[in-house]
DNA sequence: TTCATTGTTAACCATGTGGTGTACTATCCG
DNA sequence: CGGATAGTACACCACATGGTTAACAATGAA
């Protein structure tokens, strides 16, 4: 009956591959068959029936049959169902007061509490602790 | 560098999973550490942490060493990225006038004047031919 | 110093994935 | 009919993925 879970699995598996994605804005522009789909792409045509199947599989695509062409075109509730599933981890996200640095702070803010409660000058601060970077530290 | 193409496949195939779907929702909820993300899951620490690295390398998530806690918090700028190809693909479906259904039926006219051109009593439209069905023909 | 906690790394295993080539089915066309 | 076209199915291969266990490193705390 593929749950939910596992329909979100199978839509973000399938948009996780070029190719696949690429197929889906080629359908975006408009309904095309198995071959005009793979067409673009350096693969034999069963990687083609591959890939199309599983963005069939996903539900993003519907395909219908007639005579020996196979005309695919763009499903977009299952696209709908990640685009809302993204949103709402977004939208969560974005209505948070805090971010990283806020919570270090409060971390920050726990442990000199902690540190001043249990004795006068025990470990006093070793030198890593306040890391305010704020700088984007996009690394690899 | 991974180009935008890489990217993307990268943040759908962390997202292609239950377990790290949580862990970003969780994360969306407030910052955490690599225990407290793992805690849910009837899982070893090590998987979690794989868990984890991969949404760190897919950008969806920012980690900061203090001691021997590893915070971590949601970068939702990945999100963003894989939203906007969403949304685009999706926006450009809608701006379609034409379905499945009207390109089907463009077929026939082709097909119909194609065969009316060829010649005047040949292949008299083989049976098969107009395929109106219009109802949902959602097989599996 | 010693011990517990947090987390990573490495080796391993089963399964899934993306690709191939070949063979096959089905359809269309002359 | 025979041949070209569109597509699928199957067996195979290399490699990625998700999980395990065990060993290790680093930190915090008694």
């Amino acid at each position: 009956m593929v749950n939910n879970e596992t329909q979100l699995s199978q839509v973000f598996g399938a948009l996780a591959d070029t190719t696949r994605r690429g197929m889906l804005a080629q359908l975006s522009r408009g309904p095309a068959t198995v071959g005009e789909l793979g067409a673009p792409y350096a693969m034999s045509k069963a990687a083609v029936t591959k890939h199309v199947k599983v963005l069939e599989r996903a539900g993003l695509l519907r395909r219908d049959v007639q005579g020996r062409a196979h005309h695919c075109a763009m499903e977009p509730d299952s696209l709908a169902l990640a685009q809302r599933w993204v949103a709402q981890v977004t939208e969560f996200w974005e209505s948070r007061f805090d971010t990283l640095s806020d919570y270090l702070d409060e971390l920050q803010e726990k442990e000199r509490r902690s540190a001043d409660r249990s004795a006068a000058g025990k470990t006093p601060r070793k030198g890593k602790g306040r890391r305010k970077d704020k700088g984007d530290s996009r690394e690899r």
